[in-house]
DNA sequence: ACTCTTATTGATAATCAATTTCAAAAGATT
DNA sequence: AATCTTTTGAAATTGATTATCAATAAGAGT
């Protein structure tokens, strides 16, 4: 079953239309695996080969596809929301990302760190957990490289 | 040394002035630990007693504050930013939180989970980590028992 | 294929959180 | 108290996201 097969699936079990624009716009998320990217960007995307397909429609598709589970929406207090792929045909399948706080670069970490720690947390909190976000800010390797090779000094405002 | 005199010796520490409006929002996210105000819950509450101060003043102390380190910047996905005081003094007391799907509610989980996995991934991937935030999201034990007595649907939207 | 019904879309306006502007007011320093 | 600089209040502005609504297209049934 591949993910388009899946996406289709989801669209018709919830009662949604497969139309061209959330054909186009899953397409880009699905072949774009480790990125993230904004509505906005999306849009950018999209624009090159259906520029009549509004920026309205990209937020309405994204919002719907939030919905049914076929994305997953990120914060990374740049001012936009991001989205990535779901992936719940293997429940295990969870990752993290580590965010680089010089360069702004994000990095997945393919392991799920957490199985251990929720069956603490279920029972000492008595809160079932259906899902959870793990974000670690820092340097990236880059950034430490460019760092040592010239000591300047990196102001951030 | 008091939160208080902590929070005065940031600011000047930083070259910024103590002003009324300063003291005012500090000591309401100070007074009230375990919340998670937004700038505009902040704003009704200090209008309360300080009618004069604006809005704007709010979201920038607040900026100021996430800048030096008085307050930690939190999105729970529900339209608006919310804070929290930081706690530098003591290094390890991070703290995560559980977020109910059902009624918003959001506790607090007082144990430092990650400290060991923290050093896994520095190692695994190169990344010199400064910070986390891990979020659990699931179902209260107050939404779980309230769903067993009354086996109402729940749908939600 | 054609029709019908309903969901979906594009374009635009509207909303809402957050930021900027700028003259007036208030800290801090002398 | 005088001065200098930061900070503030009020209003305007921005920028992301959502709502509106007439026009269009999917999908089911024929």
């Amino acid at each position: 079953m591949t993910n388009f097969e899946i996406f289709k699936e989801k669209l018709n079990d919830a009662g949604y239309k497969l139309t061209t624009q959330r054909r186009v716009v899953f397409e880009i998320i699905n072949s774009n695996e480790g990125k993230h990217f904004s509505p906005e960007e999306i849009y950018e995307i999209v624009k090159i080969k259906h520029p009549e397909i509004g920026l309205a429609t990209i937020y309405r598709t994204l919002k719907l596809f939030e919905k049914i589970d076929i994305v997953y929406k990120l914060n990374f207090n740049d001012g936009c929301s991001r989205f990535e792929l779901s992936h719940i045909e293997n429940e295990s399948h969870r990752h993290h990302h580590l965010v680089c706080q010089v360069c702004g670069k994000i990095e997945e970490v393919k392991i799920d760190l957490l199985q251990d720690l929720e069956k603490i947390i279920e029972d000492e909190y008595d809160f079932n957990i259906h899902n959870h976000t793990l974000k670690f800010y820092g340097i990236c390797s880059d950034c430490k490289n460019r760092r040592k090779e010239c000591k300047k000094e990196t102001t951030k405002n």
